[in-house]
DNA sequence: ATTCATTATTGACCACGGTCAGTTTTGTGT
DNA sequence: ACACAAAACTGACCGTGGTCAATAATGAAT
């Protein structure tokens, strides 16, 4: 119970970090290779693992960290009053969850939290995501009959489900937004649906 | 432009999946490897990739051979009346579906075709399991006001959200069933959420 | 039967994530 | 200054999925 953390730690894990951030800029989450993240960074290949859990566990927090920007940026617009609007805000997230293969590989395995404990990087995102969410369906123009909190859930159900769509071929050429869009009628205004006059 | 296709080329594919199969009958598809597979079916290792892109593709086979049989029965069965007789009714597919890890990581990357010209085993059963939930909801108790397809889609969403969560060890003490009712009763009755008297 | 193009098979080899026993560094108590 | 235990680091090594140039089997045409 002396020393217990870390001078060079914290020094070595940002080398890490910063190398591999530097990897994913030139060329791209795919082509991230842990041997590559050390010669940059200096160290050996087991020091990674020292620092990080696993591969995933790196891409985790780099990816995690992406989406906690977003969701900055999300908060900081003013509560959404339509579909499109709705549309507009999480559009830009959407784009980055569906940039690569193995970026929404990564955020479909960990989106659910790993372990009581351990609630990692995107886990803790996706449980901001359906907090932000929430905030939009208490008081606002949308259903007013549902736990806003379960309404938040199913719409990233279907931002996830409108994702793994756009990863088939046979429809990739519409954009994710419009794959969304039906969904979330339906989910947000089933009394429009019900009612023609709207 | 002679000879195609084969002769032994079928009986040597029949030997890696039956291989293969017995390994995950006395394991799991976890603990399925590709050496072991070659080396109970008494061929080289090359020879697997001749036949399989990859070992996804062998599991992509098996794991759609297995949701096939679950949607036979469940197309069997009467067409259910109530949220909680679908439940009864998808449970099983579910169970399956969550049995494992590595086999809902199998079916989250296929559910959504890999191209056009190929869609593989999964990609083919989630259709054929939108075709089979769109029947329930033409002239049935259920919303009447959205496309049955789309009601599928959003069943098929919710579905994997449960499923999702269901691998949060913050969760998992919850039946996947009770996770998923509260989004199919908004999904599927939102009059009745609407108006209280049912 | 013999040839020969096509197709199936082989196994040494590679790529890459991950492990671990051994070594070095660090900070603290004396 | 020195000793020493805790923590960080090392790199040879392993497991496993996947590749490919070389080889063997096949079957149709002669």
């Amino acid at each position: 119970m002396t020393t217990t953390t870390q001078p060079r730690t914290l020094k070595t894990r940002a080398r890490l970090i910063e190398a591999a951030t530097a990897i994913v800029a030139e060329s791209s989450f795919t082509d991230l290779r842990v041997e590559e993240v050390v010669r940059r960074a200096g160290v050996a290949k087991g020091t990674f693992f020292t620092h990080f859990k696993d591969k995933d566990a790196l891409l985790d927090r780099m990816i995690g960290g992406i989406i906690d920007w977003h969701l900055d940026q999300i908060s900081a617009q003013t509560t959404p009053e339509t579909i499109d609007a709705i549309l507009d805000i999480l559009t830009p997230l959407m784009t980055f969850m569906g940039s690569e293969r193995a970026v929404f590989d990564v955020i479909l395995r960990y989106s659910g939290a790993a372990s009581v404990e351990e609630i990692g990087p995107i886990a803790a995102t996706f449980e901001r995501f359906v907090h932000v969410l929430s905030g939009w369906f208490v008081d606002g123009p949308f259903r007013q009959d549902a736990d806003p909190a379960t309404l938040a859930e199913g719409v990233q159900a279907f931002v996830f489900q409108a994702l793994a769509l756009n990863f088939c071929a046979l429809n990739s050429h519409r954009p994710v937004r419009d794959r969304l869009r039906p969904y979330l009628e339906l989910w947000l205004h089933p009394a429009k649906a019900l009612d023609p006059q709207g």
